[in-house]
DNA sequence: GACTTAATATACCGATCGGTATATTTTCTT
DNA sequence: AAGAAAATATACCGATCGGTATATTAAGTC
């Protein structure tokens, strides 16, 4: 890795956290350079501009999230577990997500809505992709005989993402993780009761 | 009402939907005079400033839903009728809500954080009132005996509010209602099969 | 209609904005 | 170690930021 894709990873991964807690328009450059301990010419040597910044920035929130859920996704255990390890996942990680600004999607989804056209492109593949994931565990499910064949991927999906982003929200303005616990203790519960045969 | 009451509420009802649109940050205080169409003279004779009409802002975005949703709780329906009315409600005032730049809990809970607690602590008082209102419904079906006793009524109002949240998270960053009507479906299927003796 | 006061417009403040040109330093090549 | 190339720091640009002081206009009072 050459001197300045080093410092490019460390002014992405320094700019993250910045990003997703003050926003794009929140985030000024010389809020960055502080961060990064660098000046503009670090900056911009490595970036075209704020615009180009914040979009490695959401990528690289999104893709640390996502390599975790890879690997649950990935695992061979059995659909409904997938699930429900799934939603645990969001509760147990919730403190560290916190600390680095909340959930990105949600963050961006919000800030990039009206300013930001190629970052909101981002975070509506992001939950394409955060949906179909889901959906595809429960085909799984119904596939390998776990779950209903009455149940629709894409409807349950969009509870399950709702409900973790929604918990999300609320754990982040209320200071308190127990909407979302709630939320998960029902997703646990919708498995069990009507997806689980 | 006075000439300058006119105009504070003029600013305000003009600034409302402007500062939900593009946030506390991306809403100068330039980008409102053009807005309001009036000068910093008019802006800065009315308000102390930039966060005084933002905080009024989002009061008046809070009171304009509030409102509704007061007129739905206090008719005098069965509570059942009342959470699948209250439920619809997001569904059927979306494209409202959505001109004037989505829901303003939600992006004043995101726009808020790390920044602006002032207006975090009347994000978190709307939510509380939200949540206490979908539980107060939920307890008066018990009370009248419409709605089991086994349900716990703040459990059902973290889904209830995490449900509509996410969704209209969901609905503007796909660009899509889909989402958000999946949810409302789910609300009305567990009223209908959980809650309704 | 003259006078007073309230309300708004104008002109300006220092600070900071995103971004660039260039100087300086670091790294690589030989 | 010397010179070339790459990477970073510095100094600066015009524009815009939130906010203020003051001039101008509009409204109310008599």
């Amino acid at each position: 890795m050459s001197k300045s894709e080093q410092t490019r990873q460390h002014i992405i991964e320094q700019a993250a956290p910045v990003f997703n807690k003050y926003g794009y328009a929140g985030t000024s450059v010389s809020r960055l350079t502080r961060a990064i301990n660098m000046t503009k010419g670090a900056i911009y040597g490595n970036f075209k501009d704020k615009d180009d910044i914040a979009l490695a920035a959401f990528d690289f929130n999104m893709e640390k999230i996502t390599r975790k859920i890879a690997r649950i996704i990935g695992s061979d255990t059995e659909a409904c577990e997938k699930l429900i390890y799934f939603a645990n996942f969001y509760l147990d990680e919730f403190t560290a997500i916190a600390a680095s600004g909340g959930c990105p999607v949600l963050n961006a989804a919000v800030d990039s809505d009206h300013v930001h056209p190629r970052l909101k492109a981002c975070v509506n593949a992001a939950v394409d992709k955060w949906v179909a994931a889901v959906a595809g565990v429960v085909r799984q499910g119904i596939r390998q005989g776990q779950i209903s064949g009455s149940i629709k991927p894409e409807q349950f999906a969009s509870i399950f993402v709702s409900l973790i982003e929604g918990g999300m929200m609320l754990a982040k303005v209320t200071g308190n993780t127990i909407h979302l616990s709630r939320n998960i203790d029902h997703i646990i519960h919708l498995v069990n009761t009507e997806l689980r045969i």
